[in-house]
DNA sequence: AAGACTTATTGTAAAAATTACTATATTTAG
DNA sequence: CTAAATATAGTAATTTTTACAATAAGTCTT
């Protein structure tokens, strides 16, 4: 082996991980998918989903497994967030972390935890406890890019269920920005959006209920090509 | 040593890099400072700055590094971009690789290449020649998060010199976005970031020469603050 | 079944911003 | 001094945003 190739090899000693962020949204609230260790480091702790990658892994396909071996969870689209490498982060030795993140419809999965998770179970993100390794850090980061999605693009539709109310999809928007919207504003800033209005309506409310509506992914998007359209919240 | 310990140590056989994607702007394009390898793989051919991250070192500074010992640039702010991970991306071995990106003037800087980097030269984004490993994709795919930031955040001023006409602005907008803008609402639209105008003009031009301006940050800032200002280009 | 109540939904008018276009001023070149 | 080129400012029509008001349509109570 000459010097050189030692010299190379020194520096493959390090590992990856990738952390999935999954976000949901239930009874007002934005939720974040986390787990409980089953296993040392910060064993007992709660932590995002995540685990390390296979030397031979894509990174995507390693975050789909990882998800569905700790959580049960399938056929969810991830997208990558933000990478995370201090050299103090992980108390075994040098291992960055690539943050994945996707959003989904509560209610459409069944979480289960397995492999060294204890539990897994939705949080929201007002009660986060204490995270292990950096996860606050990789959580509170990816919610940041979250908000900044949820201004440019119309992906709230991927946290409410298929059918919705204009209020719920207003009040989704109140709760990430922190704000409160005039509801008549906020309908007509929506109106490019071509909501589908359905032959229903809101159940088991004690007043007048409201209509749902479902978003057309397909419409939207042949809007955003024939009109130049942009969304903005 | 433990099976436990056995199993652990396989995943620990991954090294990674940072890639350092520096843009400027000159004679009216957006360039990339990219090396030519003086090493293999890839050997002779040209590439963003980068390189293999040490053990104990953390990314940012590990881009610093990096940067300084091919091509001579030091206190450059960077921002980490995407990150790349494909198994098959480098022939020696997994070696994942975190982009960073950063914005600078080019005439504030001298370039010079050094360590195993043969040349280091500024390189318009419309004559990129195909380069080392995947780096074709992470500059494109950087350069569209330069785009995306130049919409959102007024950033643009770091490419221009200090001092600027309100045309040199406009123009690169217009490069970066691939449109033409109206000249007066172009200025309308920018009157809200209180440009600095500076009791000096063009000079050398053949014909009334314009007036040069500044970009003040902290008064940008304290808009943003006070006004809950939001620059949109 | 009537009326009170609550919330959904629509409408309107003022204010602000964007857009398209015009007019004027200022400098260089010859 | 004049022509050419470009900087800079202005204007008016249009569109978008905002604040607020009015009406409609269900549920609940009696």
């Amino acid at each position: 082996m000459s010097l050189y190739k030692i010299e190379i090899n020194d520096f493959f000693t390090s590992a990856f991980s990738v952390d999935c962020v999954i976000f949901g949204y239930e009874e007002g609230e934005i939720k974040a998918l986390l787990i409980q260790r089953g296993m040392e480091p910060f064993k007992h702790f709660w932590a995002i989903p995540g685990d390390l990658v296979y030397p031979n892994e894509d990174l995507p396909d390693a975050a789909s497994r990882i998800l569905l071996e700790l959580t049960g969870l399938s056929d969810v689209e991830m997208h990558q967030s933000n990478t995370f490498g201090s050299p103090e982060r992980h108390p075994q030795g040098r291992v960055i972390t690539i943050a994945y993140f996707a959003l989904i419809r509560i209610t459409d999965f069944e979480i289960k935890a397995s492999s060294w998770a204890e539990k897994a179970q939705w949080v929201s993100l007002n009660d986060i406890p204490a995270l292990a390794f950096d996860h606050s850090t990789i959580l509170s980061s990816t919610y940041e890019l979250l908000k900044q999605k949820l201004t440019y693009e119309p992906i709230c539709f991927e946290l409410l269920p298929e059918r919705f109310t204009l209020n719920e999809l207003q009040q989704l928007y109140e709760y990430a920005f922190n704000t409160i919207m005039d509801k008549a504003n906020f309908r007509k800033k929506i109106k490019p959006l071509h909501l589908t209005p359905l032959n229903e309506r809101q159940k088991n409310v004690k007043h007048r209920p409201a209509k749902l509506f479902k978003f057309d992914q397909s419409e939207y998007l042949k809007s955003v090509q024939d009109n130049n359209y942009q969304f903005k919240m």
